[in-house]
DNA sequence: GGCGCGAGTGTAAGCGCTTACATTCTCATC
DNA sequence: GATGAGAATGTAAGCGCTTACACTCGCGCC
């Protein structure tokens, strides 16, 4: 078939185009600064060659590189992945290009790519959750790279973010299982060392057992990270207690999801001996039987509005405002009303 | 705190440590071809700069990106995620970055994203499946950048591939379920059109009926999107035959978890009432109840692997042979022993 | 007819880096 | 001490593109 004559270039397209490279260049960048005639000749040349522009050049010619880096804590289950393509389809329709990379919920690690990202030019950065160590956004800032924090709502930090409040989200749901007839309340919680999201949520939960009149401090927390098994384990060791609790609230989705599992293997019936709740209704929150009780996040909206915002401080629209999403609590078949 | 200075450049470290540009560069790139005491003045000097290579530049005069980039069908649920997550960090092991993309399960996308990568100057290409039009493989080879397909194997194919005999995975499930005594088989496949695994997936069922006296015409057959509802809606249209099918044995475990669902719905119990089969064995596959028989395939070794060999092939070391791993049938409770 | 003007196009200077090749230095050897 | 091999470093030519600026040309106007 076609041989092995190297990539095209612009110079080879100017060359077939008998034009010179500038109107090339402007053919794909403005094409309205040129006239029809020129254009055509010149587009003609790009397609018989099959010439696509040399990115490196570009962006150092152009100083842009009309890419966007997300760094998400994990991509092994779903939780961020609605999001994440609600957010990259929007870039698409920009005309932004997404470079995602995971952090495996390591701030080591999370630094670690967001300088790859950077070094490879993104033009702006979508980050989960907010508190991270200063220098990271200080290192952002002398570069002028905009970054947006989403997962989270927080209006008085530097930086802009898209999200809901976490905390006031869980005392909310907590609220609910308190007037549900629970007092003997336990919490399986992400790792909340540098994740402000687990934190939030365990702060919000002790709101609401505070405001209820119920020692917050006595409430049997376990730490574990966000994985089914470990929501299992750590579900069965809360049960050790006694009096058991009557109520296991789970840092998220998959943790709750671990928790019925770990219940169906003590024998436990869920909501009749045991109600778990979980936090960001994902998909397997559905899936499962029964159907997990938890507070409902517009992932969707959430990704959709961040990469809105983004690309508007990207392109100097807006200086980078906060937007709140509500987040709601979706009653479903895990949690029992111990009033009925 | 720092000023606003600009980014740092080779140059200016060049210029802070006393040598030049070459020293600099060689420091980064090769150490050992600088003295020690030349490096650490040049180390310093980086140090103190906050130096960070531009990537455009390096990429455009070196030609090389350390860059992989992979394009999967879909983020939306955990099939790639264990596979790629490996397959990520397999390649930063070795000193590589994963550029990740989805193309909805849509070749035109699909082109398009490869476009995009090969334009950002992937060193090779992660695909899934293998079957797609000649111009994208003339395209790249065109290009000199390495492909390698995932999720299949065929040793035959001009390219290599990491994975496992769909085929041949479908028709072992499809003779276990015929050894458990089903005869009424009916299956709920992927859309075939454009996709390999899930035509080898139906033609490998096919083959099962086949060998043993079924007609394989026969079988009800229902393509669709590897979506939980449209899994449940198909089952439902399946079971309205008369008489019902003992058994649905789904294109992968996104479906069959559907089905479980649109089994619910019915009213039926499973396996009691009618049996349930998946395939690729995610993780969804043991959280609901019953658990899915389906078939286990090495998620994390095909992404450790693939990554193995896609580097070698770009690093030269090897022109890329086809590597084959077993996939093999994983027992649990949605299918029964109507012998039993 | 000469003039100025703006639209369309061309010229060429970088962007920040790598690397082939040239140069200088270091030392063991005679 | 002169010599030469090799190691260490420097010089400078691009890599493929964008874009500021320069140029050309046709046109309407005085």
């Amino acid at each position: 078939m076609s041989d092995l004559r190297s990539v095209p270039t612009l110079d080879d397209v100017a060359r077939a185009a008998g034009v010179s490279t500038a109107t090339v260049s402007r053919c794909l960048n403005s094409p309205e600064r040129v006239v029809e005639q020129t254009r055509k000749r010149v587009m003609n040349a790009v397609e018989a060659l099959g010439y696509t522009p040399n990115f490196g050049a570009r962006v150092m010619a152009a100083k842009r590189t009309f890419t966007i880096g997300a760094i998400i804590p994990t991509m092994e289950n779903a939780i961020f992945a609605r999001a994440l393509q609600a957010f990259q389809e929007e870039l698409h329709a920009r005309g932004y290009t997404l470079l995602v990379a995971s952090s495996a919920y390591q701030p080591k690690i999370e630094e670690e790519q967001i300088r790859a990202l950077v070094a490879r030019g993104a033009d702006g950065l979508l980050l989960i959750g907010h508190d991270r160590d200063p220098a990271i956004y200080e290192y952002l800032r002398v570069r002028s790279i905009p970054v947006l924090s989403a997962w989270v709502y927080a209006p008085d930090s530097e930086q802009p973010t898209v999200g809901f409040d976490n905390r006031r989200s869980m005392r909310v749901l907590g609220q609910q299982v308190i007037d549900f007839g629970h007092r003997r309340i336990a919490m399986i919680s992400g790792i909340t060392r540098g994740n402000d999201r687990a934190s939030a949520r365990l702060v919000g939960l002790r709101d609401a057992l505070q405001s209820n009149g119920i020692d917050a401090d006595a409430m049997p927390v376990i730490e574990t990270s966000y994985e089914i098994d470990t929501g299992a384990a750590t579900f069965q060791k809360l049960m050790q207690a006694d009096p058991k609790p009557t109520v296991v609230m789970c840092g998220n989705d998959v943790l709750a999801v671990g928790a019925l599992r770990g219940a169906r293997e003590m024998g436990l019936n869920v909501p009749e001996d045991v109600s778990i709740t979980g936090f960001d209704d994902i998909e397997l929150s559905r899936i499962v039987t029964p159907q997990i009780t938890t507070v409902h996040v517009p992932h969707q909206e959430m990704g959709r509005k961040a990469a809105e915002a983004l690309i508007d401080i990207v392109e100097k629209r807006s200086t980078g405002a906060s937007v709140e999403l509500k987040s709601t609590v979706q009653m479903r078949g895990s949690l029992r009303n111990l009033n009925g």
